[in-house]
This record gives C-alpha cells, structure tokens and sequence, in this order.
DNA sequence: AGACTTTTTGGAATCGATTCCAATCAGTCT
DNA sequence: AGACTGATTGGAATCGATTCCAAAAAGTCT
C-alpha cells in the first residue's frame, strides 16, 4: 500500500483535486458537505500532503536551518532555542547541524539553501573566511549570530565582545589586581575582539599587559589547564586572568588550585558567557552573561523579514546588552 | 534574474533536457562533447538542481532528522557526531533538532518522515509514549539511540544502562561502602533501568539501599544540588551516592563539599557518562563511559538497512559495552 | 555499399500538490 | 420566469528534475 496522493483523496472523497487541496489550505470556497467528504477521506486513507511536491510548487519549505562548528556551547544552543520558538510561531522549522569545522561539509550545508532545501540559513560560528560569508549574506538569506562579520552587507546580532571584554577587565583592576593575563582564542573573531577590549582596559589603567596566552586549537577545558599551566611558570606571576570562555576559565582555575594557589586570593579569575561550568567552577566565576535567547530571537525577525519582504533585506549589526556577573573567583 | 532551470542550461548549452540531466547525474551516455557543452552552461548560469523537484521525482531526499529533548547531553551530541560522520560516507546528510520535551513540537518534527522531508529519522530522547515510538518505528524508518524502548520490534542503540549501574554499584560497595544512595531520573527510561541496576548491586551485597532520590523535572546542576541537601538531613547520613548522570553529581559533590564534609572521605559519589564535567569535578569523578560515537555510528547502518534494503527492517537492540571509569571521588 | 550494432540524443511523460480559469450551481431580485 | 450575482466546483496547467522510449547518429562488419 503506497502512499495516499491528493489523487486518491479526491477520488475517495468524490470531488476534485482541486477541492481537495482547497480544504488542505484552509479555502473558504469550499461547501461544507465537500469539507466534511475530504476530511473524511484523509482521515480514511491517513493521507499527508508531500513535502516536496509541496515546496516544488510553493517554492518555499517552511525549513530554516542554523550552522554551528558543535552543538555543545551553552550560548549557541540557548540563541538557537530562542530562534526556534520565535520561527515556531511564524510556521517555521528550525534545525541545526554541526561543521565540525570542517570547510567541505559546511558548503555542503550552504548549499542546502542555495539548492531550496532550506529557506534560511543561521551561521553561530562559520568555518568559511569573512569574505565568503558576506557574501554569501549578500546575495541569500542568511542571518549571523555570536560570531558576526565586521561588515554592515550582511546581518549579524551578537553583544559588544570588545565592550564586555573591557568591562570583566576594568571589574579585575577595580578588585586589585594589577598584573593582567588573558586566555584567548585566535580563531574565533568574537576572541580577537575580546582581547582588544582586554588590551584596551589595560591601557586605559596605565597597565600593560603581563600575558596574552592565545590558543590556536582547542579552546576547552583541557586548553584551559595547559595554557595556565605556562602562566604558572611565569615570575612574576599574574594576579589576574581573564579567560574567553567559562570552560577554559574552569580549567584555568583547576590547574591554580592544584598548584596550591588560591583563586581569588593569589590569582583571580574571570569568564565568559556565563555558561553551567561557571557555577560548577569552585569558586564560582565571575564572567559575562549573553542575552542569548533574546539574540536567537532578534535574529529571527531579521530573517523573517529578509526571506519574506520583498526589498526587505535588513543589514548591519545588532549588539544586545551584556551582564557582568561578579562571582567569587574575582572577589571573596 | 530568478533561478535557472535545466530547461535554461539545455537552451544554454544547445541541447535538450535529458542531457542535461545525464551529465548531472554522471551518466556515461554522454558524449565528451555534450558533457563539456553542459557542464560550461552550468558554471555559466550558476545552475544548481532544485531540491524538491529532485526529491520529488526521485523519492528520496538523503536527509535524516534527529531529535533529542535538548542539545546539550554530551552523550547525545558525541553518538550524533559518530551517526553523521557514517551518514556522510553514505551521502546522507544528517539535522537535529531540540524537542524541549514538547509533544507536540515532537509530532510536528516526526511529521518531517511522514510527509517526506527526510528520509529516516533518530529519536535520542523521545516524549512520546513507549506505544507510539513502538508503532512509528514498526512502519517507519525510524531508529533509536540511547533511550530506547523494550521492544523486539523496534531497532534501538544503546548500553546495558542497569549493568552499568550495577557494576557502578559493586564498585561502591568493593571500595567499603554501605550506607548506599542514589539520585535517579525517573523521567527517563535508562534513569528506571539505572534504578534497577542499583538496587540489584545493593541486594547481592546484602545491603538495603537506603536512598533512593528520584527526581521527577529537570535533572541537572542545580537538581543534584537540591537532592544533594536533601540526603544531608539524613541520620544516618549516606557513605556513598551513585548519580544518574555526571552533572548531578557534581551538584551532589559540591553540596558535600559546601556542608563541610570531604568526598570521597565522608561520603563517596559516582556519576554517569563520562562528560566533561567528570573531570572538571573536585575531585574528578568516578563514571560509566559510554562509546557514544560507536553507537551513533552502529544506528545509521541499521537505519540505512531499514532506508533502502527493501526487507531489511533490523529489529531488536543493540548494547555496546560500557567502561567503568574510577576516579578520585569514590577512592582516594 | 548495405546491413547491423552501439552510442548518443531529443522530447514526452512523470512525480504530487497548488492555482487559475471557466463552468456550474444556488440564491436573489424584479 | 428570467436575469443576475455570488458561491462552489472541476480540471488543466504548472513547478523543475528525472527517466523512459523511440529516433537519429556514428561505428562496425562483411
């Protein structure tokens, strides 16, 4: 037993395709008695329009997908949470796939909307150069959150990263601290910002910067421990050290305590995003909360607009206000 | 300049739409000629197939859909990584997508296989009833990863989840526990089977469990915490805790350690999966690891059996072997 | 050269749902 | 009753890629 076609509903139903697909789309042309004879005959034949014959003669999925290098950061899958329910109440349906990173695969996911797999695109964290990605937003609708171009062609919602960098670094001068350290990441643009607002903080307090410790890899837990690992051989040592995610801030504070520091008392720590890690973290850690639901949100609209407006292509950059979360590994 | 067609390319190239389609498809009836006539009209017009009216024709799309409660289960996003990576070899391109627990933005998800916007689907952590993955999976190509129901008649993945508990169990007890307790998940399946297992270990050692917590919302952090206090009101109090997952237990650990006590001095805690936060704990935790990548990829040859063998449906389960890994907090 | 393969090609039919247009039906008014 | 309006309906055309079939082109052999 095949698959019920709008054919054999019609035919079940004793009217036309016509009618059939008429009361599938909620037509108000339609008699009651036929309504009552399709619906019937659906329910009969347990029939369900077909996906791709739909959006062939639609020309539109109702699909968005979002890209991510991994599903695990707490800020990526909260933003896509707080997209997906907004999309759900436009009809929409989100879905999500991670790169790994991994360039070939990530065109092979931009290529689901360059072929109408999908309406829309999310990039959190895209793998491709800058260049690529505007263009990419210039000609598609694609919308970026988190980690967004410095290009007002495209669309991006993220918070200030350079700001929320120099704030979570004035907060460790003002708590003392006077001999700055950072773990950076490299790759992601959000931490080359992050580092200039960390620099930036610094000068603004006459301090230069004792260390920059910039990981070209892995940007973990286990990075975090390494990386604090070569602070500690430092002399002298740190008293502070901002780090650009809770994870790595965790592993950092690990790899303190079981040298027989103390966090704050000998170095105090800070982190980023405000993730689960950072109340886990003993002592918990001071760091920088992401609207991310809301950004997920915002970067809806914006995509809505885009896919659905005709001239409507909305550029430029969004910056939702960040928090700074004071714990206890900057402060007793 | 709306999309071109294959009718397009064919005027481009000065020949007819079948051809076309043969050099797309990689047909060998083509001559050198008309191949290079089409593939130059292709980069010219920047052609690319139309996804739905392929999938239409074709019957198939070379997607599969996944759906967990939520992303963040390490577990889940490692076994999805191992289920993409085989689906990938394969052509198949693999999504996911966050039910957060909601039926019916389930239904509407697993509408996605009825109505042929995929091609087969994995359920990680379903909110449906057992009945109904049961029937949907009896006439679906639908395989399971993880949460799995105790069915013949379906295909799931997973471990032996009360073996694992059990052999947690006997640990506890091998490293001189007895006053046993455990904080379970009573939401989950696995979380009843843990149960099972760790009830069984208690009985072959002659011991009464004296605890059994079992939370009935979220299961996380903060849940660990709050049930964690909960066992501290206890006289007498537990000498050892076996959570059912290692970020309950580090909430349990931290409890612990804030009331003052030492783990695993006063009181020992077992967590479950192996996830980052195992190791993140102070001190690191004693866990089941479970070969999440494996089983990702053991699920999409059963569901690529069920996909395209006509007879092929695989029934029954599948458990991979565990690994009990000890660490610092059941012994010193 | 003529008969016969083999290779290559064009084009129509097909997949299933939607939509437009014309036709039918029912109802209203004079 | 006849003319007219509006509500329903049937059915063909359409979306774009694939595939099958017959026809044309190019070789092969005696």
């Amino acid at each position: 037993m095949a698959r019920a076609t709008v054919q054999d509903v019609a035919k079940t139903a004793g009217v036309s395709v016509g009618t059939v697909s008429r009361v599938l789309n909620g037509s108000p042309a339609v008699s009651a008695a036929s309504k009552e004879k399709v619906t019937g005959a659906i329910r009969k034949l347990n029939y369900r329009p077909l996906a791709s014959a739909r959006d062939l003669r639609r020309d539109r999925t109702m699909r968005i997908l979002a890209l991510a290098k991994n599903l695990n950061s707490p800020v990526i899958s909260e933003a896509f949470r707080g997209f997906g329910d907004a999309a759900a109440l436009s009809g929409y349906v989100s879905l999500i796939a991670p790169t790994s990173g991994d360039l070939e695969r990530e065109q092979q996911l931009v290529d689901m909307l360059r072929n109408g797999s999908v309406d829309g695109l999310i990039l959190f964290s895209p793998t491709m150069p800058d260049a690529d990605v505007e263009a990419l937003a210039e000609q598609l609708s694609v919308v970026q959150v988190c980690e967004i171009v410095d290009s007002e062609a495209a669309f991006g919602v993220s918070i200030d990263d350079r700001q929320a960098a120099f704030d979570i670094t004035r907060h460790l001068i003002e708590t003392g601290s006077r001999r700055l350290a950072m773990i950076g990441n490299r790759l992601a643009r959000s931490g080359r910002l992050r580092e200039e607002g960390f620099r930036a903080a610094a000068a603004e307090a006459g301090l230069a910067p004792e260390h920059l410790l910039l990981a070209d890899g892995e940007f973990d837990f286990h990075a975090g421990r390494r990386l604090a690992k070569e602070l500690l051989h430092l002399d002298p040592l740190p008293d502070a050290v901002f780090c650009g995610s809770d994870t790595v801030a965790a592993g950092c504070v690990r790899e303190i305590t079981d040298a027989g520091l103390r966090v704050p008392g000998d170095i105090a720590v800070a982190g980023f995003d405000d993730s689960v890690q950072a109340e886990m973290c003993v002592p918990e850690l001071t760091t920088i909360r992401q609207p991310a639901y809301e950004m997920g949100q915002v970067a809806f609209e914006a995509l809505f607009a885009r896919m659905t407006g005709p001239g409507g292509h909305r550029r430029g950059r969004i910056f939702l206000s960040h928090e700074l979360v004071v714990r206890g590994s900057t402060k007793d």
